[in-house]
RNA sequence: GCUCCCGUAGUCUAGUCCGGUCAAGGAUAUCGGGCCUUCGACCCGACAACGCGGGUUCGAAUCCCGCCGGGAGCACCA
């Protein structure tokens, strides 16, 4: 076995080839079948074509790589069983510290669009509070509730000694008629919180007497103030999952503990609500995510957009050449994992490469530029033909001018210094031992033959009509170099390989003509 | 500290519910080799894991108990 693998590796392509064919060719074997991301477990009780499962993001930045779980994963379930998906905008007031901000409606919708996930409904919270209001009411002539005085730093020590609040003790028609003041503007911000009672042993202090509502005056982008004593989540999904008729909740495992509020909830008012299916927290290592940060950067301009490559958004991957379907792969291949896990980068990269690799048409960039001017450079030499990518003749070729002079990346020229190098696919050259650390040069190097040398292979640009490029990176720097002149020939949007630097997109908003050639660094 | 969750190779993950088919599969990384005018892709190969300790059982990654380790939550944010 083994010395036949051997044998049939030491032939080359087209003698295997033809060997083949006289055996008999190939059967149609998946060599490396597509991965297929195994099955997921089944949703509980879910009876295909009646499956409701709902987003929910907070409209305080762009979804970033870390939220493409969510999305894709109801995508998944949602297409699993024949459901529906509803976008739910969970647009409360928010706090000082978080919020709303108006422009992420259509930059959220853009980022599912752009994802290939529709969703059948789009719905605001900032537009039910009515519903909640009327919700609350029914709990309140439960009993369960009261209105509560405290600040919120006594509530807080309160709660986590288990003492019970003197209010705790209202009767019915109290807390109702107090509730109807907070709701006519009776109370200060922060005067008066609707809470709930619930056990003030239970083990998870937080968990003890929760606020239900409290009073914002913060100006609602889409509503203004128009309300002024808004819900906190767990109340408003108490009654939204049900309202809406959502069959599943799928969400983070962050919000666990809302899960058991939710539960109480419905509990008290004899309600059988949804289950609830969590995945562990997902981080990139690489990516120091921060929405308050990338929306204060964003907003100051210090960051070039939601797309900019320090966001990680979605809009920045794709920016990237970073596929919609590789960050879908590397999501689901995950799965349901309750495990809070750290992935690095490149495994996400290695997914993208896959696709990426075969589409990506091969050019040269020199960074950092110097210009080499090759002396006893053969004067019949004035073009190459290189194909523009090495396996894969369909993507054609380009035809490059030259005349002895090149531009040539100074790393590349300082980590040879003194050897025999060779312009890959053109002709090989002996640089010499000092080369200047600053500078354009010139610097001059003897022609060494034009034969195929086993010597490092460095990437050029003819210098005659080099043009200039702009390379964002990842961590948002400008690099600056200089590619071969076929790179004019791009379009806006495509995805390239920069030979021995990695894959790029060219930015969308470029135009041919438009110099430098602005660039989006992918990943190697 | 309290509450909850999680522990399979460097990193992720399949398998755990319904114990044997798992002397543990896949991906990625790393290291060899092949191919190749890229440090890319592709091909071949190698390395490498059931946190620890008890128990139940003919048999445990899978069930039970204890311990240890890691993470998240503990807002009048979401």
């Amino acid at each position: 076995m083994a010395e036949t693998i051997a044998a049939v590796t030491g032939l080359s392509p087209e003698v295997r080839a033809s060997e083949l064919a006289n055996l008999g060719g190939a059967e149609a074997i998946a060599v490396r079948p597509t991965k297929v991301a195994g099955e997921l477990p089944a949703l509980p009780g879910a009876e295909p074509g009646k499956v409701v499962l709902r987003m929910a993001p907070f409209p305080s930045g762009a979804l970033h790589i870390g939220n493409a779980r969510m999305i894709f994963l109801n995508d998944y379930y949602r297409r699993k069983y024949d459901g529906k998906l509803l976008l739910v905008f969970d647009d409360t007031v928010g706090s000082e510290e978080k919020r709303v901000d108006a422009e992420l409606f259509g930059v959220i919708r853009a980022d599912l669009d752009r994802c290939g996930v529709p969703v059948d409904a789009v719905l605001y919270k900032s537009d039910r509070l009515p519903t909640h209001y009327a919700w609350a009411e029914r709990v309140i002539a439960l009993g369960a509730t009261y209105v509560c005085f405290c600040p919120s730093t006594i509530l807080q020590a309160n709660r986590r000694a288990g003492i019970a609040c003197p209010e705790r003790v209202q009767t019915v028609p109290e807390t109702l008629a107090l509730w109807h003041k907070m709701l006519d503007g009776g109370f200060e911000v922060g005067g008066a919180v609707l809470r709930l009672k619930t056990d003030l042993a239970d083990p998870d202090p937080a968990f003890r007497d929760r606020v239900l509502f409290r009073i914002s005056d913060l100006d609602h982008p889409r509503v203004g103030r128009k309300w002024r004593v808004w819900p906190l989540l767990e109340f408003s999904w108490a009654v939204d999952d049900i309202e809406l008729g959502v069959t599943h909740v799928l969400r983070g495992k962050d919000l666990v503990m809302e899960d058991r509020m939710q539960r109480h909830i419905w509990q008290l008012l004899g309600i059988q609500g949804p289950p609830f299916v969590h995945w562990g927290l997902l981080r990139v290592r690489e990516a120091k995510i921060s929405k308050s940060k990338s929306y204060a950067e964003v907003k100051s301009g210090e960051y070039d957009g939601w797309a900019d490559p320090r966001t990680w958004s979605l809009a920045s991957m794709v920016r990237r050449g970073i596929l919609t379907e590789s960050v879908k792969a590397f999501t689901m291949s995950f799965g349901l994992s309750l495990a809070d896990i750290e992935v690095p980068a490149e495994t996400l990269y290695a997914e993208n490469r896959t696709r990426v690799d075969g589409i990506a048409k091969r050019r040269m960039f020199a960074e950092d530029p110097v210009r080499v001017v090759v002396d006893g450079f053969p004067a019949d030499l004035r073009s190459v033909t290189l194909s523009n990518h090495p396996d894969l003749p369909a993507l054609g070729e380009r035809t490059v001018s030259v005349d002895g002079t090149f531009f040539l990346a100074r790393a590349d020229l300082l980590a040879h210094a003194g050897e025999t190098v060779r312009l890959k696919d053109l002709a090989n050259l002996e640089l010499p031992a000092l080369l200047p650390s600053t500078g354009e040069g010139p610097v001059h190097a003897p022609f060494a033959g034009r034969e195929n040398r086993r010597v490092p292979r460095l990437q050029w640009a003819e210098a005659a009509s080099a043009i200039p490029v702009d390379l964002l990176d990842v961590d948002g720097r400008h690099r600056s170099g200089v590619a071969e002149s076929a790179l004019r020939d791009s379009a806006p949007g495509e995805i390239l390989q920069f030979e021995r630097v990695g894959f790029v997109r060219i930015e969308p908003d470029w135009t041919s003509g438009m110099s430098p050639v602005r660039v989006c660094f992918g990943h190697p």
